[in-house]
DNA sequence: CTTGACTCTAACGTAACGTCATAGTATATG
DNA sequence: CATATACTATGACGTTACGTTAGAGTCAAG
């Protein structure tokens, strides 16, 4: 039987959400005092440490508690939704950090809006992934670059952070503007400097 | 000039986003009517918009209010702090994939810590990475798996996985004790089955 | 002038605790 | 035994970025 600093020592658990825990339910202590002393043991630090696990998987509290009395069943339908929800976040990461370092490299000045929804920063990768991926001149960049895969990512990274970008202010506009026209242009001129020769197609 | 809900509709945020980002002074209205009315102009818009940005690179409304009204050089330094931290995020997100991921392939069962502690996962998973990097063994793994990079990567994290599961066990014993011997052997015999020949070594 | 659409302020709710403040309790020492 | 020290308990407010009523004033149209 252990007091709360104790637990709190042994796990890196703060003795305030002991506290807390106790209150909603969540880990209620082996016993209490007379004096309404928390005593705690090794039943009660398993499962401590079962908490720990599903909270650093990014479960709520209370999805906890309710994953703690569930079948295995459900234990691993949870464990299999956690994983998909963290492959988004990882991916919304990734776009956000290309987001970041594209406006490092296109400086902030360019950041101009106006139809360029920051919300669907996933989206416009997406379509700018796939359509990239699908020119002749990607795999070119492919062979040229296959030396340097470091580097690689982080020019992809900055391309298609280019391709977005410019993607927003593009969306009004007809394919066959003269905004469009110009955008295209300086697409290409920037690509050919950089990294592979590109048709205007 | 636009009222909240023109704006609300324009932009994607909701009216009480409007209130109280005029609240805590993050985003004025351009003027406010007789009856109190907020009404906002293209200025305040595009500044609204570079809140947007900012917000989605997981910056604190305090933040984003310092660094509107600060050099390009702050902004781009901020710049760097974030993609740094998420480049941190998205490794932890992956290490705690792994962890969910090996839960459900040894199944909740296996999961009896004592010494183990959930935080420092990503510790673990930086050693068993590390550690297993050198051996020879997984050289051999990889030349056996080069026609399957997308399952290569799912191996990896149930070895890493199953490695550092067990490595908060270990921590306590000494290298030589029995139980080191025998979770050496058994797991020898499990890689030896699914993925290379295994020396004891 | 009424109706409907829109606007305002005020204030509580959320998640998971951190951080006092105030007060009782257990233990070792003089 | 009295006291100092270390630990414990229960409130209760603070935090972040708004969501969500609730009650009340405002504007344009019919």
């Amino acid at each position: 039987m252990m007091t709360v600093t104790q637990v709190s020592k042994r796990t890196g658990v703060s003795v305030r959400t002991l506290h807390h825990y106790d209150q909603i339910g969540l880990l209620k202590p082996t016993k209490v005092t007379g004096a309404g002393y928390r005593l705690y043991d090794d039943g009660a630090l398993d499962k401590l440490y079962m908490i720990l696990v599903y909270r650093e998987l990014g479960l709520s509290l209370n999805e906890i508690g309710s994953i703690l009395d569930a079948p295995d069943y459900d234990r691993n339908r949870v464990l299999e939704h956690q994983i998909k929800l963290m492959q988004e976040r990882i991916e919304k990461l990734q776009n956000r950090m290309t987001l970041a370092k594209g406006m490092l490299m296109l400086g902030v000045k360019y950041m101009d809006f106006e139809g360029f929804d920051p919300k669907k920063i996933d989206e416009y990768s997406q379509q700018a992934k796939t359509l990239y991926g699908k020119t002749d001149a990607y795999k070119e960049f492919q062979q040229k670059s296959k030396n340097r895969t470091a580097e690689q990512e982080k020019d992809l990274n900055a391309q298609v952070m280019e391709f977005f970008a410019k993607l927003g202010k593009m969306r009004p506009c007809a394919p066959d503007s003269e905004a469009a026209q110009n955008w295209a242009k300086e697409l290409q001129a920037f690509f050919t400097e950089h990294f592979y020769t590109c048709t205007p197609q």
